[in-house]
DNA sequence: TTGTAGGCGTTATCAA
DNA sequence: TTGATAACGCCTACAA
């Protein structure tokens, strides 16, 4: 491995010229001649910098430490890490992942991230839920994502699930239905309540009516399939948003019970949490992406600002999401998350 | 932060005293009454060795760099991951991730975990394909999970598709099915020749034949749709066994439309790659599970060996899955994993 | 059995 | 403009 000690040598200068010049520090320092020379010798010498040693010596070493819950458990995950990996990759850094899934022992993974230097963590659930923040963390610079701080001290990113609601409906209401069933899900997440308050918005400003009896919350199995049954029979409704592609699952079912196919006799809008139906039908007809990869781009892109000091101007941000790739996504990038901050608190 | 110094003075030693005690290499070297102060006062401390000056004089980072391809599109991806993580974790690693997914610039991506000095690679695709390892990496220790090398000369860990297919059939032909199809995919995957052959082999094992018009290859949407349709109305099979959940679904769609209930009227076994028949359906009826943690785990257990330079009778491994925590998967373990590597190439 | 000193590859301070 | 030189925190001959 070729040191920067070699270069110098080579280069007949010192190894301090030779940082300097590397860094692009050398504006005013090293004479332009010297800087060319280095700059050369270390690309004919495929001089790459050590890492280790600048981390020892700068102390900061470009790693950020990804803690996910529920890695394992749930299939978008990846999605959250490509994000949060690109935007580290656009800024130079790189991600040292930990997943807490089934362990006891969250606190000596993250002992061990520490150990090892990462400048900061980014601190994730799969599915957005107020958040109790490890106590060793605190320490660090935080950001969360699809996870909400009870203590507010930390920023987060999180779906923006109102308008997933409110644009799902939307589509059906395009679509021409009248009477728009909302199958939701009866845990008490977050995600339930705001997206029921987008469907009723929806309706809303469409001038159209809220009933109670189109909306029914569900959980797994048969008595999921039941409920979703008798909705169908007592109601008939010819539009459905479904809270995910598992309830939109139960629609599915029921419809072919009943000789009604889905896009012809009824409509269906389900948040996609699985990808089955992205693969087994026409997507561009049912689903609605969460903004995981968008997420995790943006928890890096607040994570790095902070490590490095920036002064982020978060009102505009993540709303135009400029820096962020196209979305070829089967429906138009309508759904974006946003940020939650102490500079920009919008609810 | 606490030092190794500082825990010196403090213990009234030297460094090299604490650096002896601390690392386990003071048997015979250090009296086992200041060896045991030593401890205590680094205990008292709360010391904590710095890792990265460690790697800088030993040369060993205890990082893994986790390459993947697809982490972004296939839900399964977070098993995998999981599982590396435990096994690193388990014996003082850290995995360093990065994924491959949409970038043009892999090569960039590696040169930065190269820079950080990883011990070693895991090469993971999201479905056992025959791969071409990046040219970088083959000066490094390194393992492909859920890929094969072309070359032949890396160790990989991959499903065991044969016994896939061979248990998921004998459990449909255990619950009694008499007509028993095969729904596959029509790219040409190693899966789906392997799972082919283990349906058959467990035909024949069954003394049941084998009829070709059971057995249809599809794709996606409404023609795989079709060809399912029509292998209902002409064979009428009582047992489906799926190349994966999303062709399960047009199984379970076209039995909704003939008014029969999968369970009763007939049965199904898919394997699972999408979990949303996990979560609508009863798991125990209907899934077979890949082994992704399984081979996670595994490979980041080659990997080490091969970084440590322990020599490893792969020949029971990972046959005999001792250290595995126990899986309480949906259905009983028998499906495993297998390694293939030079000392021990079963096919 | 213990301590001293050198070095891993950088960056940063200060003279020259 | 440059180049010694001293850290950063740890490991390891080798000397005491």
């Amino acid at each position: 491995m070729t040191t920067m000690q070699d270069v110098a040598d080579i280069a007949g200068v010192s190894k301090a010229s030779v940082s300097l010049v590397l860094n692009g520090r050398d504006a005013g320092h090293v004479k332009p001649q010297t800087a060319e020379l280095i700059r050369q010798t270390a690309a004919k010498l495929g001089y790459r910098p050590n890492q280790l040693a600048r981390s020892l010596r700068t102390s900061r070493t470009h790693m950020l430490g990804f803690i996910s819950e529920e890695v394992a458990t749930t299939p978008y995950a990846g999605g959250i890490i490509l994000g949060a990996q690109d935007a580290a990759s656009a800024y130079g850094y790189v991600l040292l992942t930990v997943s807490t899934d089934g362990m006891a022992n969250e606190e000596q993974e993250l002992a061990a991230l520490m150990r090892y230097g990462v400048d900061g963590f980014l601190y994730s659930k799969m599915s957005n839920r107020i958040t109790d923040v490890p106590h060793s963390l605190t320490d660090y610079p935080l950001v969360l994502v699809d996870a909400t701080d009870r203590s507010k001290r930390f920023p987060s990113v999180e779906p923006d699930e109102f308008r997933i609601g409110y644009d799902a409906t939307k589509r059906l209401i395009d679509a021409g239905c009248k009477r728009i069933a909302y199958v939701g899900c009866s845990e008490p997440l977050i995600a339930q309540s705001r997206r029921l308050h987008g469907y009723q918005a929806a309706l809303s400003d469409a001038g159209m009516p809220i009933d109670d009896a189109l909306h029914v919350d569900v959980l797994n199995n048969g008595p999921a399939l039941r409920a979703v049954s008798k909705l169908f029979d007592e109601q008939q409704p010819d539009g459905f948003f479904c809270f995910n592609d598992a309830r939109a699952w139960y629609v599915y079912e029921c419809a072919a019970r009943r000789g009604l196919t889905v896009g012809r006799d009824i409509s269906v809008v389900g948040v996609d949490n699985h990808r089955v139906f992205a693969e087994t039908l026409d997507p561009q007809l049912t689903t609605v992406e969460l903004p995981h990869y968008e997420m995790g781009y943006w928890g890096a892109c607040r994570l790095i600002s902070i490590i490095e000091g920036h002064d982020v101007d978060t009102s505009v941000w993540p709303e135009t999401p400029a820096p962020l790739p196209p979305l070829d996504a089967p429906i138009p990038a309508t759904i974006h998350c946003k940020l939650i901050d102490k500079k920009s608190v919008r609810e």
